[in-house]
DNA sequence: TTAGTAATGGAAATCGTTTTCCGTATGAAA
DNA sequence: TTTCATACGGAAAACGATTTCCATTACTAA
């Protein structure tokens, strides 16, 4: 294997001018940083970023934490993008990334969770799927020892940044937008799990959207699944007049439902997923573009470490409108 | 941060006593081994994985190197299914897990893949995903520099085992099955990627059983994905009396397009995935558990590093019937 | 008692970087 | 020419483990 000391040696320089080179330092003659540069392409020298890690508090070994959603017997496709994303973009910032999973955290404390991250040199961390009773990533984030980017939660200290898209005025347009293509006042909000950071916010938009619109809303609290959605449509479909969901998953179960009750209700989803291929009539839902967000999460971590303060980026949505035949065919 | 030193300190004994200590030598004697464990959990010391791997070369490293199944417009639960089930077992064996996709690696040489593995001091990886195109990746196989195990590719040396479940005998039976219970002899098997292991194992199983059962076998290739199976059935599906596909995702396109040409087929899938909610009638599957394949994947690995030979691990699968109404509900 | 061997613990080198600190060279200013 | 500041490059100390090799000690056998 190649090392620093190797491109040293050919380059005819010291091993810390070598470090000085690979790491922008500004004490450097453009003269030696070409022989330097030279050496490295020659013998292919590609840097260990294990013992970088370990020699430099800076060196960007991150984690990203991810809260699976297990409950909800979902196919996580957004997990999968989120995770892709993030990775990619880790990739061609040169960040090492270690991904791991809230589960396996489970009756473990901060402390723990600290010493474990520690122990793997970590020095920067995104987090999703965060809600407000995951206690001990909240107490992680508050020690402030940790960089951190928080996707769709929004806390932010100086280490802490938040990369969401506005879920209130996402949920406020979607569900107008159905309102007013079709007929009626009752509105069946199905909502996400109970504490969720979307949850709220969603259902804040929807409460604004009822007074604006003077519309009657029965708010309904479930998994992001299709099996809740579907039985919560079950039981309160009949009652009102649209069905707007907080996933598009928890819209195909509405669909289904409604087609067993043999009744027909427009449908409203949210996150633009693939599982729009499954629907089995048209509706409208909020595109996210959970790449990107993962992607600017994991930029977003960069800035922070160049000294930027933590703080709340919002990206875009899109409203769009699906119809079976669009996808499949 | 506490570190082996602090340990050492306290139970009064010298740095390579704890490191042997932690890790299981034999020349230590029970009574600094006790003073040692005894100092460990006081301080609460987690040594740190990164100086390990910096300093031993068989520190556990490993790399899950993951072929996303991009092309098709995939929800991949299985992907997901399988990391998940690797990065469990692995932090269960104290292995550091480095997630990889090959596209990112695409356009990129073995042994430039090879100088990235090792500037991650990575000495083990597991493989799923492989495709018998991947060449690069079968370089890298052969070069034999790291510990690997492959899942479904039948790809063994010394440094290589392999873990699959018996791909051609589950293929057999789930299609033996569902001609059984029905009646025709005219059978569509809708293959998967062309130079798939997989997909090669599978249609070997349908010609023996085309062979054994004197029937008339359509083979089509296509991505795994509901689109192309759905083409396929549109234009292949009338002529023949049974629909054998090599996934649920595959068989949840058949069905969909036999219910558009109005005409019904028994439809026969594979992987017993989540996706089988989505079904809309009744269906033989063959159900892997991916889970257990991938962390015994892990567990193999760990295996290579105690110094044994590569091999092929055969896992178990269920036959199962899935109905709509058993999964939602 | 003595020699020889095995069990045990410690000192120090090592892994491949980063980073601090210091010495020298270079140039400009006096 | 001398002086001083600045730019540059190098030596060496971290980082936190593992591992080799050597020095004890303890024990057995003669």
């Amino acid at each position: 294997m190649v090392s620093i000391k190797d491109v040293a040696k050919k380059a005819g320089v010291a091993i810390s001018t070598v470090s000085k080179v690979l790491n922008n330092y500004p004490n450097v003659s453009e003269v030696t940083r070409q022989k330097v540069e030279e050496a490295v392409k020659e013998l292919n020298f590609v840097p260990n970023s294990v013992a970088a890690a370990l020699s430099s508090k800076k060196a960007g070994r991150i984690a990203l934490l991810v809260n699976l959603n297990v409950s909800a017997q979902a196919i996580d496709e957004i997990d999968m993008r989120y995770i892709s994303g993030a990775l990619q973009k880790a990739m061609e910032l040169k960040f090492d990334v270690i991904t791991l999973f809230f589960f396996m955290f489970k009756d473990k404390t901060v402390d723990e969770l600290i010493r474990y991250l520690q122990s793997q040199s970590i020095t920067g961390i995104i987090i999703y799927g965060l809600s407000k009773e995951d206690i001990v990533i909240h107490e992680l984030i508050e020690k402030q020892i940790f960089k951190c980017v928080a996707i769709d939660a929004p806390l932010m200290n100086d280490q802490t940044s938040c990369v969401s898209i506005d879920h209130v005025k996402a949920q406020y347009e979607v569900a107008k937008k159905t309102v007013e293509e079709n007929t009626g006042n009752k509105i069946l909000y199905i909502a996400g799990k109970k504490n969720g950071y979307v949850t709220d916010d969603r259902i804040t938009a929807m409460k604004m959207l009822a007074d604006d619109l003077d519309l009657v809303l029965d708010i309904k609290y479930g998994e992001f699944s299709e099996k809740d959605a579907r039985n919560i449509t079950f039981k309160y479909g009949k009652k009102s007049n649209i069905v707007v969901c907080a996933s598009d998953l928890m819209a195909i179960g509405a669909m289904k439902a409604l087609q067993e009750m043999d009744i027909f209700r427009p449908v409203c989803g949210f996150d633009g997923t693939t599982l729009m291929g499954y629907v089995g009539q048209r509706m409208n839902t909020v595109k996210q573009d959970f790449e990107a967000l993962s992607a600017k999460a994991v930029e977003e971590l960069n800035n922070l470490y160049d000294g930027q303060k933590g703080r709340l980026v919002m990206m875009p949505h899109e409203l769009v409108q699906i119809n079976y035949t669009d996808i499949i065919v």
